[in-house]
DNA sequence: CGGCTTTGACCCGCGC
DNA sequence: GCGCGGGTCAAAGCCG
């Protein structure tokens, strides 16, 4: 028994720790993401579902910690009961000291349920919150599209103010209101910038959606207290900022020198651009259509690479500080390779908060990480052998770098000088499977492995071959991911067209729908009738935790839904995809009581977890097609190349509905040529 | 005409 | 200190 116990309870302390590390990096609203993450992490731990636990949905760390001990203690003594021999044999305390101990458990599981309870409140509270302010949200981006097109200094100024100061509350995760307010306030001091500001920051915090700016930046603030996951661009802020430091000081000093307005703002912002995400996938077009608008304004040939890389701005806020770069694979000229800077500071289209929030997350992930937080969430042989091979990769491997600490691992070293890059590979290959699991394992079971081409850290959206997972650039450039589930198609606006033979539907209230989706509707054998709208119902949590004892593939899918809704701290909530899931790190480290729910994709979509728990991002990128058919190469070439035949039909499709504005019908994020003739320089 | 792309030039950081 | 290379600017041209 006594061996039993040990052996669970050091299970349990495993998961604390993991536990430990998201709870740090979330904010309430993460608590509940926690809960859940909770739930199926032990199931993974356990190697076999816990129905207990769905009850239990310890929310915090302790009680997470306590709920599983005890479910591990009474689990061995019915185990005991029922078969002697194993573990009851080898120490048989007495039975008292078995009785205490069911006390003492027992006591701490009524401790647990309340806290739990109170949580729940907590969080019901929060979601109603939530939802209304989507609501609101809703109606300002309406009216913000409607002014654009008026375009007055002003009105953009309100737009900003007032979207922002909802949307940081709402997460969407990636755009930062603190500095840019901070900056405005610095330019601007006009109206009530401040007080917003600082209101949504709280909001952001106690969501815990995102976090973003962590820096004080300028002025106002003096909490220097880094978030604890601070979206992608946010942290690392420690970074000597000269002031407003500013991730490209140069740059900054001259632009403002140069240019005005704007430009200051964006310099300013620059700070947050810290770190950067990559994302490498397979894409005949020579951009993947992430929903945002992005202007190209430069092009060069890097070194070792034959391919110009491409510099993208984005241009749904004149303000905003995200850029990305686009490059092809040396390696391999159908792999594109797509990095992300920075976060954007307004509200997204809904077909692009997917893609943002999974950088976000991904840069949160990367940030917290190499931060060497105190939380170690990082695997620190993951920072340490950060350096990986691209030919390497197989399956969607989620590599974390630290450029600071490690050589580059992207065959084109060049993408990220010294900057923080976490690595999204969705090339998945067919052969990933075994691959990406054994990386998975490799990395869960930290350095382990001498040979790690992957450092921990890096998470794996492998696609698990065996089951039929998958996760695509699909038509439209949206990201279509499992295949075992029952078609999930969210409309999309701008795509009736396109999508329609996806099943996507269009529908009003997109953006409380698809939040609604993300958030309640788990349904675990979702089958919508075409043509009806997702019935989101209440009890959606319960039914998906059925659907997670039910269905491995489920799990994964639900995880990144979970996940994204409440994202790990960053983001975009509601479509924003991003997820944690907590790790299934197989606390043991992939060892053999690996159950299959753990085997499964969870573990390979989202290994990184394990270490990284803070935020994770979850594979549903998904990129919005504008109505241009331009836009659509990407994705459904790639769909083609690497989407098993059999994922259409089944393939769970995340799309978040676009906004109208989203689908800039001659966005330049369709940028023509990154990869044609490439003069430049 | 406005917006976007192209592209040569410029600036700056970093390594030698 | 110098050169290389990455990143950005901004004028010019293109396109709808």
């Amino acid at each position: 028994m006594e061996a039993a116990l040990g052996k669970s309870n050091s299970h349990g302390g495993s998961e604390s720790e993991e536990k430990t590390v998201v709870l740090e990096s979330s904010s309430i609203a993460d608590e509940q993401e926690a809960g859940h993450k909770e739930e199926i992490v032990l199931k993974v731990g356990n190697g076999r579902p816990c129905q207990e636990n769905n009850e239990v949905k310890s929310s915090s760390p302790k009680q997470k910690d306590l709920s599983c001990k005890q479910i591990s203690t009474t689990s061995n003594i019915k185990g005991s009961s029922a078969e002697p021999d194993h573990s009851v044999a080898s120490t048989s305390p007495s039975i008292k000291e078995q009785d205490c101990q069911l006390e003492s458990a027992r006591a701490e599981m009524g401790e647990v349920r309340e806290e739990n309870q109170r949580l729940k409140k907590y969080l019901e509270q929060i979601t109603e919150e939530y939802q209304t302010l989507q609501m609101q949200l809703y109606d300002i981006q309406q009216k913000a599209n409607k002014s654009k097109d008026i375009a007055i200094p002003s009105t953009t100024k309100n737009y900003d103010q007032d979207e922002e100061s909802e949307l940081v509350s709402l997460s969407l995760g990636s755009f930062s209101g603190k500095p840019k307010w901070n900056q405005k306030n610095d330019k601007n001091p006009s109206t009530s910038q401040g007080k917003v500001e600082n209101e949504s920051d709280g909001e952001s915090l106690s969501l815990g959606l995102d976090c973003k700016y962590e820096a004080p930046k300028s002025s106002a603030t003096t909490d220097q207290v880094p978030l604890a996951n601070p979206s992608p661009g946010s942290s690392l802020e420690e970074v000597p900022k000269e002031e407003a430091g500013e991730t490209w000081p140069a740059r900054k000093v001259l632009k403002t020198v140069r240019s005005s307005g704007m430009e200051d703002e964006v310099a300013q912002q620059s700070p947050a651009k810290k770190a950067r995400v990559s994302v490498r996938a397979r894409c005949d077009t020579p951009t993947m259509n992430d929903g945002c608008q992005w202007r190209k304004y430069g092009q060069k040939i890097a070194k070792g690479n034959p391919c110009p890389r491409a510099y993208y701005r984005c241009t749904i806020a004149p303000s905003c500080p995200v850029r990305k770069q686009v490059q092809r694979c040396a390696e391999d000229m159908s792999i594109l390779i797509t990095t992300y800077e920075g976060n954007h500071n307004h509200p997204l289209p809904m077909s692009a908060t997917a893609m943002a929030s999974t950088t976000s997350a991904a840069a949160s992930m990367l940030l917290s990480g190499s931060s060497s937080s105190s939380s170690g969430r990082l695997n620190p042989s993951a920072t340490a052998t950060s350096t990986t091979a691209a030919h390497d990769l197989h399956g969607y491997n989620f590599y974390l770098s630290d450029n600071s600490k490690s050589r580059f691992y992207i065959p084109n070293s060049s993408l990220s000088s010294s900057v923080p890059t976490i690595i999204l590979d969705l090339t998945s290959k067919p052969s990933s499977t075994s691959n990406s699991m054994s990386h998975f394992n490799k990395f869960s079971s930290s350095s382990s492995s001498s040979h790690q081409l992957y450092p921990p850290t890096s998470l794996n959206f492998g696609s698990n071959s065996e089951s039929s997972t998958d996760m695509s650039w699909s038509h439209n450039g949206l990201l279509s991911y499992g295949t075992h589930l029952p078609p999930y198609n969210i409309n999309n606006k701008n795509q009736s067209a396109p999508l329609s033979s996806l099943g996507i539907r269009q529908q009003p209230m997109q953006n409380n729908i698809y939040q609604n989706y993300m958030q309640k509707n788990i349904n675990p054998h979702p089958n919508p009738p075409q043509g009806v709208p997702h019935q989101f119902q209440p009890d959606s949590i319960a039914a998906a935790t059925k659907a997670i004892t039910s269905d491995p593939s489920f799990q994964s899918a639900l995880a990144a839904v979970l996940t994204s809704i409440i994202g790990s701290n960053s983001t975009v909530g509601t479509t924003g995809i991003t997820g944690t899931l907590g790790h299934i790190n197989q606390a043991g480290g992939g060892d053999s009581s690996i159950s299959l729910a753990q085997k499964f994709k969870w573990s390979d979509h989202f290994p990184g977890s394990t270490t990284t728990t803070s935020s994770s991002s979850s594979p549903f990128l998904q990129s919005q097609i504008g109505n241009n058919s331009s836009s659509i190469g990407c994705a459904s070439s790639y769909l083609n190349k690497t989407t098993p035949p059999n994922s259409q039909p089944g393939s769970l499709m995340f799309l978040p509905p676009s906004l109208p504005f989203s689908s800039a019908p001659k966005s330049a994020s369709t940028s023509p040529d990154d990869t044609r003739d490439h003069k430049s320089l």
